[in-house]
DNA sequence: GCCTTATCGCAAGTCAGCTTGCGATGGAGT
DNA sequence: ACTCCATCGCAAGCTGACTTGCGATAAGGC
């Protein structure tokens, strides 16, 4: 199981790659965002500060392609046979571990552009649509099930659930609870219900 | 008009402020937000580096400080005695202002956790709270009127207006339309209008 | 008009992210 | 077993944010 080489002086490969990784995961659970300096992951991991900089370019990098993989597994597939039930499980379990140190980590650096070039953006834009497409399998079940309109935008619908979420977690810095999730399903979801052509007579002007 | 002093050989006191904050709101309209830095900024406010670490501290507070007025008078004040209507002009202003570099340099400057210590959350957390608090007169104008349920939470509410939208600007960088603004202020107005005790009957389980 | 003091200019320096050139080495292919 | 090349270690350096101590000066009080 464990590979042959144990540890030549120098690592390679993969090698290199993976004890990064998990020295970046590491840090960053402990030390947190700001404390996980990249000669520190480098020296944990047994790696030369140049060869993180060489394979990854940035910190950033780094760090989203060591946590991203990470959300899947902390996130849950539920299916209780309610839309409503199934999206406040999701959503509350994104907020729970948005509220980690890890979490948090990952969620500012996703969404900090502090970096501009394309390949950056590209990462960020790919890691959210990530996300975003998993919970969207919850919201295809329920458009078929019935539960909510056929004309629902799934991608919509995620964005106004996702965002107030975000934006607290990062205003605040505060945990977002069960029931804080719940409202607002209610509200979404009450919302893309109520968006039927039938009754579509209550608006102004 | 100019002010008598025209240019003491040292400035001091408001006159460094202003030349400062000027500085700063031109560099961020024409070189983005990476390509401010401060030397440049103090270069061409005329005053030196150390003055402007000694008044703001750091980069952030700095551009928060120039740029957070400059929100205010970018945005309407809407009245058109439609509470669908005044919140999708003001937030449709929003959105437009955020694909602005200044606006997209604010929106990041104001999201991004970069320094943890306490007086910068507290910034952040003002500049949020002023922001939305204008937003929440339309809201609570809205209540009054009897556009929406005495029980609509106005900070709730507008958290799911706003988060949306930041979501998109800071994820795809793109500007968001009017077209769709007006979808979510129709989903999220629909929802805190069902979410009326007597309509409460829908939610699966 | 003088004197105090907060503010500013200046120089020197720290720290961390990031870059580059070069020499060494390990892994894959023959 | 030998060669080749991608990858790695290492040293040196660059940049920009941020700090500090000291001397100079403008602005307000007397």
């Amino acid at each position: 199981m464990t590979p042959p080489r144990p540890t030549p002086s120098h690592r390679r490969g993969a090698a290199v790659r993976q004890a990064v990784l998990e020295a970046t995961t590491e840090l960053l659970a402990t030390e947190g965002l700001e404390g996980t300096r990249i000669a520190d992951i480098a020296a944990r991991a047994g790696v030369h500060e140049t060869s993180v900089y060489r394979r990854w370019g940035t910190r950033s990098k780094l760090i989203l392609e060591a946590l991203s993989h990470r959300l899947d597994s902390e996130l849950p597939r539920p299916d209780t046979g309610s839309t409503h039930e199934d999206l406040t499980t999701f959503f509350t379990a994104l907020a729970a571990f948005l509220a980690t140190p890890t979490g948090r980590a990952l969620a500012r650096i996703a969404l900090d552009p502090q970096d501009d070039d394309t390949q950056a953006a590209q990462l960020r834009g790919r890691f959210w649509t990530d996300r975003l497409d998993r919970a969207g399998h919850l919201v295809r079940r329920g458009i078929e099930r019935g539960d909510l309109p056929r004309e629902t935008d799934p991608e919509f619908l995620l964005e106004a659930l996702a965002g107030p979420l975000h934006l607290r977690v990062l205003q605040r810095g505060q945990p977002t609870g069960r029931d804080h999730v719940r409202r607002l399903v209610d509200l979404v979801l009450a919302g893309a219900r109520s968006a039927l052509p039938e009754n579509h007579e209550c608006h102004g002007t």
